[in-house]
DNA sequence: CTAACTAAGTTCCAAATTGAACTTGACTAC
DNA sequence: GTAGTCAAGTTCAATTTGGAACTTAGTTAG
């Protein structure tokens, strides 16, 4: 219910739920359609979509776990970044990254830290060699997925794209982390997060 | 490293890793700027930046977990739908969602089912008056939160980010689920997935 | 009608996740 | 110097998660 312009709504007349049944479902025509939110859900359905079976396949293949891959893909692009960091930009937990790390190192995906042990002060990660060599062997798929994912679009159009996108998140320094109409949020209370 | 243009490479001369320290890391220049998926990083890193404060608002203000309130906000948008489409759509197993729409029912925010028992056949979900109430409640700060992610654009910005995307997603269908490159992907395999 | 098949939903339990404490080290003020 | 503060990283324990097996029903073939 709750909107009219539904995808579908004939057949039998009695009170049962519309469903194409076969493959996808009503319920994604009104998360597109009626959402309130539609952009929020866009960018939270297509990272699923995206995300699901990239590292489903670098699991498969490398037998690594998503968050250590987003170390392994971190440290590609920021090499020397710490855990902190990393947990910054993909919102996994810092205990989480600290055993992927931990796991990666002896796995010989990243060179071997110097101080281990309690924590103390920010640690530069950096990737081994074989760490880099599985990078290289891994980015062309992440990137022809995306290719993928925006071949709907014209060459001129994913510009704009890329320019609107990179507009909300260079503002989002303003917005994230305080929540509207909620009048007192204390700010006492970090929240945590994650990605997906 | 591992790339020109960084954004910042003065001070000391020594080898030290450049940090801004005080807030933002340089590891998040490098993933918007030198990105070989960058748009795949926009989508998951503004997910993970509206959705975060959100869910954690709805924890501290109702003591719903994400997923209990994914359930609440699909049925509002689809009533009569099934765990199957909310797993479909949110990327929640559907374990995890059993266990949520019977904890959804015993806080009586979903109304009763009939056929509770085994499982059997597709189950019509519909949210109680309290549920709606609830959905009610709550919408307007997501959407405000949508608003506010949103503020760098223009209202005709807006309407071409919500077309490109569109674009994407109606695109999905083709994409999704086929891996690229990796010749032999045999489907037998059901990958899983998630959101958040 | 019965058997076989398919798929939704549930249950179970081993494994993963993460909040909370803790450790460690740097930086600051005195 | 020393005390106090702050934050990165680690560890621990309790909860949560989700793959796999199972149950239940509808649907189809014989």
């Amino acid at each position: 219910m709750s909107a009219p312009s539904g995808a579908s709504e004939q057949k039998n007349g009695t009170s049962e739920i519309t469903q194409d049944s076969d493959d996808l479902p009503d319920m994604l025509d009104a998360k597109l359609w009626q959402n309130p939110c539609p952009f929020s859900f866009r960018i939270n359905y297509l990272s699923l979509l995206y995300n699901t079976p990239l590292y489903a396949w670098i699991q498969d293949t490398y037998g690594l776990k998503r968050h250590e891959y987003v170390v392994i893909y971190s440290l590609a692009l920021a090499d020397g970044g710490s855990a902190r960091d990393i947990s910054r930009t993909s919102g996994f937990p810092k205990n989480t990254l600290s055993r992927a790390v931990k796991r990666l190192e002896m796995m010989g995906l990243l060179e071997e830290r110097s101080k281990a042990p309690g924590g103390g002060r920010r640690q530069a990660l950096r990737l081994s060699d074989k760490g880099r060599k599985l990078f290289n062997e891994t980015v062309s798929v992440f990137e022809s997925y995306e290719e993928k994912m925006l071949t709907p679009l014209s060459k001129g159009e994913r510009q704009i794209l890329f320019e609107l996108m990179s507009k909300v998140v260079v503002g989002a320094e303003d917005w994230a982390d305080d929540l509207p109409q909620t009048g007192a949020t204390d700010s006492t209370k970090n929240a945590k997060g994650e990605m997906r």
